[in-house]
RNA sequence: GCACCCGUAGCUCAAUUGGAUAGAGCACCAGACUACGAAUCUGGGGGUUGGAGGUUCGAGUCCUUCCGGGUGCGCCA
């Protein structure tokens, strides 16, 4: 069941449109849009019709403006048509077809705004994705927020959603936090090495030397005593160790993601493993279907230009043919040793996700993968055409964020120790302020995260507006429950509501805000921007604290008047509504809807 | 050197995916508290959308090319 109002127009602009000029083909019909308007002036909203179908049509626009108002008279929603402009077409409602939408909204409650645009679509957000060899701090934040919230906002609009989270547990990185990890188990038995000796022993020398693992170390000694190290507690054979500490370590990592995941309100429906994908040997099971398809040949790369090839030598190696697919060069599958890189593991990994299921794939990455995507979206191409499964691989991508604090830039460096971890962040500004305050800007441009304009209780912080507008809400509805009893106050009740009072500017302004819901699930759900919800509610918000404020100029606009206790009822309906579309959104958002802000 | 992202009011950012006269907040100026919550609201000034071409009924949005900022560039993940 959609409520969308801009939609029901649409389809009756279109048939209109079709007794006008029955010979149109579909694909111009395709391009009819209703939209809301910018200037009131030109109506309650506005058709591109005669614009977009003028040349199939071989008619002028204004010819079929004209003749699509008059089709448009008779509709008894419309109170009045015009042409305008190039070929617009504006329409005003009659109040009655706005009023319509408050006890719409009423009966759904918060699942207003859901629509089926998404068709039921299977589509895959994959999103944090974070290493597991440390804390999760401010950089996976966005992600995390974005990801989430996009994952919603799809699922409101009709897709099918699956969360996901691709643990990158394989690789020469892991086996370095496992080499730290052992360091500090050594330390917690009280080994003589120093640092620097115990370095000195590691493959490439010790990396990660946060104290985040001190306790991991300490836990591994209690559970092990001396048996990992040899005897002097020194280091011992890594055959003899590795894969205990590497397991242990690995898990303790991502049972602290998954706290700080929670902390977030972040919750993945799917955790996948590289390591698991690995050993099941899905690389060269996937190189394998590539190589049947022609797409993989052993080869040299040209050096890349302008960057100084010092220590560049050709080497031939098992390449994939990106470049038939958009992609700038053909890319690598095998390190020397034979075994998969990184890419060839993320190739079979994403076939594994079409396998289980998915029409839409969306990585949600940082900006620094930025280089990747080309190759990645170039790989689903190949395993689309070689599996005969047809898939798509979008990406989000999200632009660094810079934390300012006391207006200051706060220098991030893992090496000085001054990075700012998600725990820190969410205990110094909180859930909903960072949820919200990071759908603030659109994913792919740069954002500055300010943390005292992120608790600031005022109107230039967005969380904090929105929320006081439904702890307003909240506070009339208890006012209200006092006057005219609970029972009164039931979605059903104030559905029956006769709003015919409620004729000012402003309340249609709500009302038509509240409207436009749906039409902003589906937009935004179909430009994969969750950003514009954020918006969105702000602007709900604004239009709700005018209307507050009208009724101290006016106190018939007050929304509780004892002595009229039918006009009460429909204000009063009018906010319930508002609320509900506001927890409606704040749902999407993840974001707590506030009873009080005291 | 090449690829991708970004450039909009003094500042931080929107702009219904190609729609009509580019909008909010902050800052600045002038106003509204015997009040359903003034943590709010009303009004005002502020723009060659980085520059220049192009596509069409119509461009902040698409194409080309410069300028400026960011990110990345063969066996790291």
């Amino acid at each position: 069941m959609t409520h969308n109002i801009f939609a029901l127009m649409r389809e009756r602009v279109v048939a209109a449109l079709r007794t006008v000029l029955p010979d149109l083909p579909e694909e111009a019909l395709a391009r009819v849009e209703v939209t809301p308007t910018r200037e009131a002036a030109h109506g309650d909203m506005a058709t591109n019709a005669a614009l977009v179908v003028a040349k199939p049509a071989r008619r002028k626009p204004a010819e079929i403006a004209a003749a699509l108002v008059a089709a448009l008279a008779g509709d008894d929603q419309v109170a009045t048509a015009e042409a305008a402009g190039p070929g617009f077409v504006n329409l005003r409602l009659h109040p009655a077809a706005w009023l319509a939408q408050v006890p719409a909204v009423l009966l759904a409650g918060e699942a207003y705004g859901a629509g089926t645009a998404g068709q039921g679509v299977r589509v895959n957000v994959e999103y944090v994705s974070a290493n597991p060899t440390g804390p999760m701090h401010v950089g996976h934040c966005r992600g995390a927020v974005v990801g989430d919230v996009l994952a919603n906002l799809m699922a409101k609009a009709g897709f099918e959603v699956t969360k996901e989270y691709y643990i990158n547990d394989a690789g020469n990185q892991v086996t370095a936090l496992a080499w730290a990890t052992y360091w500090r188990y050594l330390q917690a038995l009280g080994t003589t090495l120093s640092e620097e000796e115990f370095s000195g022993q590691v493959p490439g020398g010790l990396q990660y030397r946060g104290d985040y693992l001190v306790e991991i170390g300490t836990e591994l000694a209690a559970l092990h005593g001396e048996a990992l190290a040899a005897p002097g507690v020194q280091v011992g054979a890594p055959a003899d160790w590795m894969d205990t500490v590497r397991d242990f370590t690995l898990a303790r990592m991502m049972d602290a993601i998954r706290e700080d995941l929670d902390l977030l309100g972040v919750r993945h429906d799917v955790f996948s493993s590289e390591r698991a994908l690995a050993e099941a040997g899905a690389a060269g099971v996937t190189i394998e279907l590539l190589r049947g398809a022609g797409l993989i040949y052993e080869g040299v790369l040209e050096p890349p230009k302008g960057k100084a090839p010092e220590d560049w030598e050709p080497r031939e190696q098992t390449l994939f043919r990106a470049t038939e697919f958009g992609d700038d060069v053909d890319r690598p599958l095998r390190k020397s040793d034979g075994s998969a890189t990184y890419f060839a593991n993320d190739i079979a990994y994403h076939a594994d996700k079409m396998r289980r299921g998915a029409d839409v794939m969306i990585d949600v990455l940082g900006a620094d993968h930025g280089g990747y995507v080309s190759r990645m979206t170039a790989a689903v191409k190949a395993l689309s055409a070689a599996a005969n499964a047809p898939c798509t691989l979008e990406v989000v991508l999200c632009q660094m964020v810079k934390v300012l604090k006391d207006g200051e830039p706060v220098r991030m460096s893992k090496r000085a120790g001054t990075y700012i971890t998600l725990r820190d962040l969410l205990e110094e500004v909180g859930r909903d302020a960072v949820r919200f305050t990071m759908l603030t800007r659109k994913s792919d441009a740069q954002m500055e995260f300010d943390i005292a304009a992120a608790v600031a209780q005022t109107r230039e912080n967005p969380v904090f507006y929105v929320q006081y507008a439904h702890a307003r809400c909240r506070s009339v509805l208890r006012a209200a429950g006092e006057m005219l009893g609970a029972a009164a106050l039931t979605p059903q009740d104030l559905a029956q509501a006769d709003l015919g009072g409620l004729t000012h500017e402003a309340d249609l302004a709500l009302i038509r805000r509240m409207a436009s819901w749906p039409r902003v699930v589906e937009s935004a759900a179909l430009a994969r921007e969750p950003h514009r919800i954020a918006f969105f509610l702000y602007d709900l918000a604004a239009d709700f604290h005018m209307l507050w404020n009208r009724g101290r100029d006016d106190a018939a606009l007050r929304f509780l008047r004892a002595e009229h206790p039918a006009e009460t009822r429909a204000r009063v309906a009018l906010v319930a509504a508002a609320a509900t579309v506001i927890r409606s959104g704040l749902a999407v958002m993840g974001v707590t809807p506030v009873e009080e802000m005291r």
